[in-house]
Parts: C-alpha cells; structure tokens; sequence
RNA sequence: GCGCCAGUAGCUCAGUGGAUAGAGCGCUACCCUGCGGAGGUAGAGGUCAGAGGUUCGAAUCCUCUCUGGCGUACCA
C-alpha cells in the first residue's frame, strides 16, 4: 500500500481482506470478488464508501445479502482508517472514515503541498497527447477551443496521475488545404499592390487574409509578386503558413495552453536527421512488404477492408500525390516507433470521426500497437448569438475566433465553461449570455473560494498567527471535517478523468470543493459568536484551523492548476 | 440508406448497474451584515424522448421507434 494509491483503493482492499478471511473462516463460500468493491455514495448519510458486495456474491454464494454483509463486516479491521461498519439493506456495508484518520490527511495534504492527490497509475508510461491541430489556414474558432480546453487539462490529468505526458500540435502544412491558401494569401497580397486578381474558387474568403497579405506587403513589399499570370515563389507559402501558426501559437498561449512539439507534417516526408528514411518511406514500405498496399485505377490503396474495415482507402492519388491518410499512418509511425510512445490520445472534433476507425486500422497495420491509440471526439460548438445559431466553419462564411471568446469573457471562464461539459455533449454556446453573465459565470465561485482562503492566511499572518505547529486533532466540527473529507476526493477524480478521459469530472469536483469551503467558512458565520470563526482568542485552535484552510487552499489550487485555470490570492 | 454521438428540471448541463435522480443560472422565502455578499440555508420545478427486454436492482446495459448533430471523397 503506497502512499499514492488512492484512498478508494485503499478502502476497498480492506473490503476484499475482510471478503477473504470470511471465505477462510467458512462464513462464506470460495466465491470470486469482482474489482470494484466499493463506490462513494450518494447520500453522504450512507458513510464516506459504501460496497454493495454483498448484493452481488447473494447469487454465486447462494446466500441472502445481508448475510453475506454480516459475514464480511464481522472482519473489517475498525481503528485506523475506518470506524465500524454498518450494514444496511437490502445489502449494503457502509463505511465511514475514522475521525482521526480524516485529521491526520490535513497534515499529511500540507506537506504534500503541490503534489498533493498525485497518484500512480500510469507508472511512468509514456503518454502522447495531441490536440487542436487545426489547419494552419486560419485563426482558431470557438470549437477549437473546447479541444484546447479538453485535450490540455486531460494531459494535466495524466500527469497528475502518473504518467510522462507530451502535448503535441500536428501541423497540417502539406496538403491540399495549405495550397488553396496559399492562392488565397498570394491573391491578397497582389490585390494590395493593384493587381486586378479574385481570390480562386473555394479560397478562404476571410478578412484575416486581407490582413495577412498586408503583413506579408509591410515585411518583404513587392519583392514576392511574380509576373503577372505566373505562380508565386513558394516562399509566399512558406512565410504565410509560419504567420498563420505563429497566429495560432500566440492564440492558444493567451488561452492558457502551451506545447512541448509542434509537429509538422511535411517533416514526415524529410529524411531523418540520422539519415535513416523518412517516416513515409519507412511506413509504406512495411505497409508494402505486409501485403496491405494495392494499386487499383491509377492509385495506392490501403487494402483496409481486409483490416475489417468497411472499404479501402486510397493512401496514394493516381497523380502520385500521398493523401492526407498517408501523412496520418506516417505520422502515427513516428509516434509508436520512431519515439516509443506507449500510449497515444488524439484529440478530434466530432467532423472527424469518419477518420477513426481506418486511422486505427492504418495504425495497427503499421505498428502493431492499435490498441494503444485512443481517438477521443469532442461533439461540436454551437454558437448562438441574437438567438440564431452560428455554424462553425472555417471553408464557410462567419466564424467566431477563439481570441474574441477569450477577448470577451476571459481565458478562465472559457476554458471552465468547455470543461464542464462531456466531450460527448453537444454544446449550444450561447454567446450573448456568456457575455452578460460573465460575472456570474461558475468559474467566479471557485475563484472566490480561493481567493478567501487566501485571505483569511493574510489576515492571521497579519496578527502573527500561522498554521505552524498547530494540533489536527483539535478539528471535530462537522464542518471541518466535511472540508476534509471532500479534498480526499480529488486524488479519486483525477484517476477518474485519467481513465475515462472525461475531464468534466474535474470542473464539477472544483465547484463541490468551492461549495464545502462556502459552507465552511459560512458556519462561522452563523454562530455569530467571534470566538467561533477560524482566528480566535484561542491560539492552539487557531493555528489548528489555520492548517485546514492552508490545506483547503493547496486542495482549490490544485485543482485550478489542473483545469489550467488561475488561483487568485484577490480578486 | 448505412455508421458514430446525443436526447435528464423553464434554460445550460452533470450523473462510475445500486439506496429518495443532482448542479449552475432563473424563480420564491429566509440567514449572515463579513477573517471578502462573487456567500449560506430551504423550497417550487422531472413520464430521465417513447416502447419492449436483461437484472435482486436500469437514467446507466441490449433491441426497436422518434428527434437532433456529425460522418459516409483520389478534401482536410
């Protein structure tokens, strides 16, 4: 039992102990124990972990459940971490963490300090995170936001819980896409110096291309035009394309979200710095020597319907130019062979969810290691405003950016809004009520808390009080211990946010722990008695509450951290 | 047509096969008047889209129907 395992799987190993020695003692037959013994329950009333073990061995063990509960109570070990067990139909075990034990975690959270609720599931495994990656073709929409939001606070998650994470953006800068763009930028930028030239055909209409062919005008004036009618030297692309990330970068850096490699895709094709073949050679080539390729009509084929996949797909065009599939099972080559990740997490927006399943087949012909990639869909944003709803695309016409949603409401409460909601949740934005609640916005509530813990430390520092050497065992209101008990949880949601992948968890355990402190520190109040609140007459007992509030506030300030959000000392 | 995701309070949404389905906003009534009121307590408000099924137990799992979103390219 190590200090980082959570205190769920601590509780529930004394259930299956107890299960175990019931079974040696011949109260129970040799049944099998499921894995998850116990859950926290809904009604607090019902204890701090409730098993409802007993309700589920009733059928292989051939007894009534309350028997069963009977039996596995009579050995669980009462006194250190837990009181003693209460049974309560139709057959559950409710257990409640011992007073002293919950105190004792006050001392124990402090000397933690930034740590504290880190955890060890992931052993130190490799974990790759890629989100966002939009095309560089553009600013970042609102949609993308939420990928930033979710892929970002799902990597502190991981982190938080034991595994060596990297984020990465793939940058999409070879395909067809950054073509047409760079038509659009090079059509701009010769408008801007009188040319009589139209943007082409399904080239982005936005007014941001105006003002990228004007930074373009003001760094190199007219030295990238060519004649009239002829096509642009390439480094019209390459300069727009650096703008548009560079863009993109900044974007995301004041949303509050910063990468260890930004990944670009034409590197794929680029021999490697050791000389060895590029991850594109290197993966049609195993893809060729496994009989996965075909060539059919012209083109390349990667013959995934025998993968189980619905139909083939086409990895080389017939005019010999690698479709933007070709580039994802290269790049998915890199990741599992060429840097040895052991676990690969790509987060997507729901319109690409055609892609999954050959990505995942492609993968697995290529590496063998399909299983360890996770395609986790976010479903998309929809803005409203004035009542209308907004679609979000960039090919289309309106687009509401990510810098004008940060503009408006803050990068705190963008990023908790999207945080608070499923990835698999449609989502209905509406943009005018963002707006005019942004004081009122959730995000505000859990600031506050820590704001006021942070307060109330000034305060007592001021009149030369602190949390030093004060005794834990002096905490026995409800209130305090409520406190206590809900700081426990976070060590149990971020494992939960790590294995699900669901970072709304998170966002909601901050808005329950904001709510304990709330209730705390208002019980204080009430009693309207001065000896009652947390700095009192009484020095012993308040350095005692000193340290659960110092202990509350690395609790608040953790989580904040994880969703990538700031914690306020004032606000 | 086929596939994927969803449908839970007036609105926006949580909900790990378990005990009386929750939160925020909005609404109503109180408390406190502060170590930060961006607070606390309580209440009204529900056919968990509908119908079957599995289970000791279903909002949760399975099937069908309805509704919405997305996908079904030699675009990305």
């Amino acid at each position: 039992m190590t200090e980082t395992t959570t205190l769920r799987d601590r509780v529930g190993a004394l259930v299956a102990e107890a299960a175990e020695a019931a079974i040696r003692a011949g109260s129970l037959p040799d049944v099998a124990l499921p894995d998850d013994l116990v859950e926290r329950p809904r009604d607090p009333a019902n204890g701090d972990y409730a098993s409802s073990l007993p309700l589920r061995l009733a059928r292989s063990a051939m007894m009534p459940p309350l028997a069963i509960a009977e039996a596995i109570a009579g050995h669980l070990p009462a006194g250190e971490v837990i009181d003693e067990p209460r049974i309560a139909p139709p057959g559950f075990i409710n257990l409640s963490l011992a007073e002293h034990f919950v105190q004792g975690e006050i001392d124990r959270i402090i000397e933690q300090g930034p740590t504290f609720a880190d955890g060890a599931l992931g052993q130190g495994k490799r974990v790759q995170v890629e989100f966002v990656s939009a095309n560089p073709t553009g600013p970042l929409h609102v949609g993308n936001g939420r990928g930033a939001a979710i892929g970002d606070t799902l990597a502190s998650a991981l982190s938080a819980a034991g595994y060596e994470v990297e984020r990465e953006y793939y940058v999409n800068d070879a395909g067809t896409q950054t073509d047409v763009f760079a038509e659009t930028l090079y059509a701009r930028y010769q408008q801007q110096h009188g040319r009589d030239v139209s943007i082409p055909e399904g080239g982005y209409p936005g007014e941001y291309m105006v003002d990228l062919a004007t930074q373009l005008r003001e760094r190199e004036g007219d030295r990238l035009l060519a004649e009239p009618g002829e096509p642009p030297s390439p480094e019209v692309r390459e300069m727009g394309i650096a703008l548009i990330v560079e863009h993109i970068r900044g974007t995301l850096a004041t949303f509050g979200t910063t990468y260890d490699r930004w990944f670009s895709e034409r590197s794929l094709y680029e021999p490697s710095a050791d000389g060895a073949a590029s991850a594109y050679d290197a993966a049609i080539a195993i893809l060729r020597e496994n009989g996965h390729l075909a060539e059919r009509e012209g083109a390349l084929w990667l013959t995934s319907s025998d993968l189980g996949e619905d139909k083939d797909n086409v990895v080389v065009r017939s005019d010999g130019r690698p479709t933007y599939f070709a580039s994802d099972i290269a790049y998915h080559y890199d990741k599992f062979v060429r840097r040895d990740f052991e676990q690969v997490i790509n987060i997507w927006g729901a319109d690409h969810h055609g892609h999954v399943s050959r990505l995942e087949a492609g993968t697995e012909a290529v590496t063998g290691k399909g299983d360890a990639l996770h395609l986790l869909l976010y479903q998309l944003v929809t803005l409203k405003r004035g009542g209308e709803t907004v679609r979000l695309s960039k090919r289309g016409g309106e687009i509401i950016t990510l810098d004008e949603l940060v503009e408006e409401v803050g990068p705190d409460a963008a990023r908790f809004f999207f945080l608070l909601r499923a990835p698999s949740s449609q989502m209905d934005f509406d943009l005018d009520l963002a707006v005019k609640q942004s004081n009122e916005n959730p995000v505000y509530y859990i600031q506050y808390a820590h704001a006021r813990l942070a307060s109330i430390l000034d305060r007592a520092a001021g009149e030369g009080r602190t949390p030093e050497g004060g005794d834990v065992a002096l905490l026995t209101a409800p209130h305090e211990l409520a406190l206590v008990r809900e700081m426990l949880r976070l060590a149990e949601v971020i494992e939960l946010v790590a294995t699900t992948y669901e970072p709304q968890h998170l966002a909601h355990y901050g808005m329950e722990l904001a709510t304990s402190f709330h209730a705390f520190n208002d019980a204080f109040r009430q009693q309207g008695d001065p000896n009652l609140k947390v700095i009192t007459d009484d020095a012993a007992l308040t350095a005692a509450r000193l340290r659960l509030v110092l202990a509350a506030k690395i609790a608040l300030g953790r989580v904040l951290d994880l969703m990538g959000m700031t914690a306020p000392e004032r606000m």
